[in-house]
RNA sequence: AGGCGUGUAGCUCAGUGGGAGAGCACUACCCUGACACGGUAGUGGUCAAGAGUUCAAAUCUCUUCACGCCUACCA
């Protein structure tokens, strides 16, 4: 009768299994994925983390539904596949080590490009590993045999490969252009690097005189330091203020310089005084303009944010300081007519958030709107479907006004670009190979000193990490990708990128569905950053509650919504979660160690079947769930499947049973939980990895892992109504009687003998039947099937139900006055609700068009209301008598 | 300026055409032989506001308000 000692510790110990275990799927090589093997293919790519990163909030979230989701399918018998790998971030990685230099007081100058680039390599072979050993600390099951970095010899090739392709098809090209500039970061940045920020600034209105008699003109500009880099003013040809027709001039103050006034639509007449200083070095627009009107380019800033030599005196002067002198000097000479302030969107660097200067330079880009064309054609056509599908406008919006992509950088940690340049003829040679000799003339080469965007290595990841341009087993099995899972932020600089080489390179689809999942935030849903304070590590987190318990409070919020609020307090809640599912196990497995024998007979008993019939259910809509990546619902349905039917109702009502003196029905029931217990554990595998499979593995004879197990699927064999309609009688009426307790604070220690009468004899039998169970779930004493014709005793609280009458008598212990309150205001409440149902049944709208099973449902509803509504009559009447006997 | 998103219980959020839900918090009772990180029973909401469509609206449409994000060539 007792079951064997103890073989589980009172707490799951997450510090003890975690690592254990996850060397025991290593080691199983258990994530291994095989091209030979059968199934339908399920790929990921991982969102390759920065090389020298550390695991941050965002990639905890984005890493753990990716394992959810290749767990799940894993388990369904699919041939899984989750790419690892890692980025080497150009700007990033190498601002690290520069400043990691500048701590020994040497710069990357004094290095010198080889010998930085090797203190760059063996930064990353000392913290290249660390993200990685992180990522396997959450329970990542990624394939690590196939781990791959962006700047490996197989993904260098393929970088190569495209840029020499797309240079061949002239998709890319080099020239000059007004580029996002970072004078600290010292490199063009793209379009989207740019972030914006209002900032209040100054307009000043600057006199530019006209000469040999034209007219005078007020220009505005936030600017004024860059009028040494203006070649005209413009005004909309539109604005009657100023001369519609004929040549004229101004003179550029501050310098014995002349320029031209000209007209040009793009010019806003009601911005400023309708006149704009073109600057075509420092201006995209004014860049643009001057190229309609061919006019000369004078730069007047530097790759340093100097002023040139075109600014004369100023040479030399930073911007800022620029902008103060050249204010002054204006007004000193009656220049300026007035500055007004102005608050106004700034472009910043995105990494160091220093003001970008737009300046001109020659670059190399790649021509985008042929690329976004095929990428927004695939998604129009759902050949890739964006989840949640709300995206797919903003992204058509984007498609539409893509600029080209400027993908060179002057830094030293990148691809270079595979371009050399003629000493002699200076003919551009991009090559596949390295070329020695100009094929033109025979005259020594130069390689390009620049790298690549690191975007556009990480455009080709879904196909550079299966081996392309080879055509390796990997890349025909595994190739197009399934899904790819990342936050929404990185849309345009990744997602859209990845779409448009793949299309291209590959001709197909780099990945079927997108998953865009939301961001993380703090509890009050700021940002997280280092300034703010308000950062959590991930791996505390993990250490305080268990990556098992982090890893549900993940999944648990990630919902449709745009932020996920984290909190410690969140994932403590989850560890509970993580508890109650040891204890279960704690309490399950007691019993099963005494199972003589695995297989044989299961039993037939109603809390066995109900359960069955839950779990079926269970199973069904956790995998609806998650083939929608609803990530949170499908959580929310595996820890009500588990706590609330599994543990609160089934492990009690099977109680009896276990502890019964009925020896084949203790083994049966016993055999039952054993195999509902392992489905349960299969089913929250994929949320909770480590302490399930830990449990899987103190099963008797479980000597496979869990992680390769099968998942449960829906079959409709398992669906039990009738199990559950007469579980559902044999709840009710427990909660009565538990209700009545409580309202009526019966104290614990007295019994007490409710009586029900049910409508039919099918029910009466059900409860006979399962009285002892009854007793047991609700502390009564007995409990009896009413005769037909008795009526209840005055003190005793009555509960209807569709199927019958519940009473339970409480000799004394009613306060009469209270007891009529509660009975007319519960009555009250039907009555209201009645009347709304018969409403709706004598509509004739209703009847005619509404379902028939709304209508039916309605109808049985009503009928219940009924029932109840005559049991309450029935008691005030009562009541009512016996005061008028009184009185 | 445009686009997108959000607004449901004190807090965090599910629900997206047919009886208002969960977790946490709160209240009362209970250490009942897995779990007090537990059990049982509760309190709490004109589903942001207004109008419309419909037999039926938290759910669809329009308008308004509040907050947030993204994009943009007002210098």
């Amino acid at each position: 009768m007792c079951s064997s000692s103890d073989p589980l510790t009172k707490n799951f110990d997450h510090h003890e299994a975690e690592g254990r275990i996850y060397s025991l799927w290593e080691k199983s090589a258990a994530f291994r994925a095989d091209p030979e093997k059968g199934g339908d293919p399920f790929v990921i790519v991982i969102p390759p983390p920065n090389v020298t990163g550390n695991l941050h909030m965002g990639h905890a979230l984005d890493n753990t539904l990716q394992d959810i989701l290749t767990r799940y399918h894993r388990m369904l018998g699919d041939n899984a596949l989750w790419v690892p790998g890692t980025d080497h971030a150009g700007i990033a990685t190498q601002a690290v080590v520069e400043r990691h230099l500048a701590g020994e007081g040497v710069s990357r100058l004094d290095l010198g490009r080889e010998k930085f680039l090797e203190r760059v390599w063996k930064w990353k072979e000392e913290y290249g590993g660390r993200i990685i050993g992180q990522l396997k600390r959450l329970g990542a099951s990624c394939d690590w045999s196939r781990e791959r970095f962006t700047m490996d010899f197989g993904l260098s090739r393929a970088v190569r490969e495209v840029f020499v392709s797309l240079h061949e098809e002239g998709l890319i090209y080099r020239g000059d252009y007004v580029v996002n500039w970072c004078p600290r970061c010292r490199t063009a940045i793209s379009d989207i690097e740019v972030e914006h920020e209002d900032r209040d600034d100054s307009l000043y209105y600057i006199l530019y005189q006209g000469v040999n008699g034209g007219p005078s003109l007020t220009v505005a500009t936030t600017r004024p330091e860059t009028l040494f880099g203006d070649t005209a003013v413009a005004v909309n040809p539109q604005d009657s203020r100023y001369p519609r027709t004929g040549d004229f001039q101004v003179r550029l103050p501050l310098t014995d310089r002349v320029i031209p006034l000209i007209r040009d639509a793009h010019v806003d007449p009601e911005f400023g005084t309708g006149a704009l200083k073109v600057t075509p070095a420092h201006d995209l627009n004014d860049f643009q303009i001057g190229k309609r009107h061919n006019l000369p380019i004078v730069s007047c800033v530097n790759q340093e944010g100097l002023l040139t030599a075109a600014a004369g005196p100023y040479q030399g002067l930073d911007a800022a300081s620029a902008r103060k002198k050249v204010a002054e000097d204006l007004e000193a000479r009656g220049l300026l007519v007035k500055t007004e302030p102005l608050r106004h969107a700034v472009g910043l660097c995105y990494r160091c958030r220093t003001l970008i200067e737009p300046l001109i330079s020659l670059q190399w880009f790649v021509k985008t709107a042929p690329l976004a064309k095929a990428a927004k054609e695939a998604v129009e056509e759902g050949r890739i479907r964006l989840v949640p599908q709300s995206w797919e406008r903003t992204f058509f919006d984007w498609m539409d006004n893509i600029r080209d992509w400027c993908v060179s950088r002057q830094l030293w940690w990148g691809h270079r670009i595979p371009a050399w340049y003629c000493v002699k003829c200076g003919k551009t040679v991009v090559s596949r190979g390295d070329p020695s000799r100009c094929p033109d003339c025979g005259g020594g080469l130069e390689r390009d000193q620049d790298v690549l965007d690191t975007w556009f290595s990480s455009a080709l990841w879904p196909f550079s990490t299966l081996g392309w341009p080879d055509k390796t087993p990997d890349f025909q099995r595994y190739y197009p990708t399934t899904v790819l899972v990342t936050g929404f932020d990185i849309i345009f600089f990744w997602v859209a990128r990845m779409m448009m080489m793949g299309l291209k390179m590959t001709g197909r689809v780099p990945f079927r569905t997108v998953v865009l999942h939301p961001l993380v935030r703090d509890a009050s849903g700021r940002k997280m950053s280092k300034s703010k304070g308000n950062v959590i590590d991930p791996l505390t987190l993990i250490d305080a509650h268990g990556a098992d318990a982090f890893r549900f409070a993940l999944a648990a919020q990630a919902g449709t919504a745009r932020d996920l609020k984290i909190s410690e307090e969140r994932v403590q809640g989850c560890s509970r979660f993580v508890n109650k599912l040891w204890n279960a196990a704690r309490f399950s497995l007691s019993h099963i160690a005494n199972l003589p024998t695995i297989p044989g007979p299961l039993s037939l008993d109603l809390p066995s079947r109900w359960i069955r019939s839950r779990l079926n259910s269970a199973a069904k809509d956790v995998g609806e769930f998650l083939n929608s990546f609803h990530f949170d619902r499908a959580a929310d349905r595996v820890y009500r499947f588990f706590w609330d039917e599994f543990c609160d109702w089934y492990l009690e009502l099977i109680k009896p049973a276990l502890y019964g003196k009925d020896g084949e029905a203790r083994e049966s029931v016993t055999r039952s939980l054993y195999g509902v217990f392992s489905a349960a554990l299969k089913l929250l595998h994929p949320f909770t990895p480590f302490v399930t499979e830990e449990l899987w593995g103190k099963l008797p004879r479980a000597d496979a892992l869990l992680t390769l197990s099968a998942f449960p699927r829906e079959d409709p064999e398992k669906e039990d109504q009738e199990a559950e309609r007469e579980i559902g009688r044999l709840m009710d009426l427990a909660k009565a009687v538990r209700q009545a307790r409580a309202d009526f604070r019966v104290p614990p220690g007295v019994k007490l003998s409710p009586a029900a009468r049910p409508r039919d004899p099918a029910t009466a039998a059900l409860i006979e039947e399962h009285s002892s169970l009854l007793l047991k779930l609700t502390g009564a004493d007995s409990i009896r099937i009413a005769k037909e014709t008795e009526a209840p005793p005055l003190d005793a609280a009555r509960t209807a139900f569709a199927w019958g009458e519940v009473w339970i008598p409480l000799s004394g212990r009613v306060d009469l006055r209270k007891e009529e309150e509660r009975i007319r205001a519960e009555k009250e409440r039907l009555e209201k609700d009645a009347e709304k149902a018969r409403a709706k049944l004598q509509n004739p709208g209703y009847l005619a068009k509404a379902p028939a099973e709304v209508v039916e449902e309605t109808r049985e509803r009503l009928e219940e209301m009924i029932e109840k509504l005559k049991a309450a009559e029935k008691s005030l009447e009562l009541m009512e008598g016996m005061r008028r006997n009184r009185d």
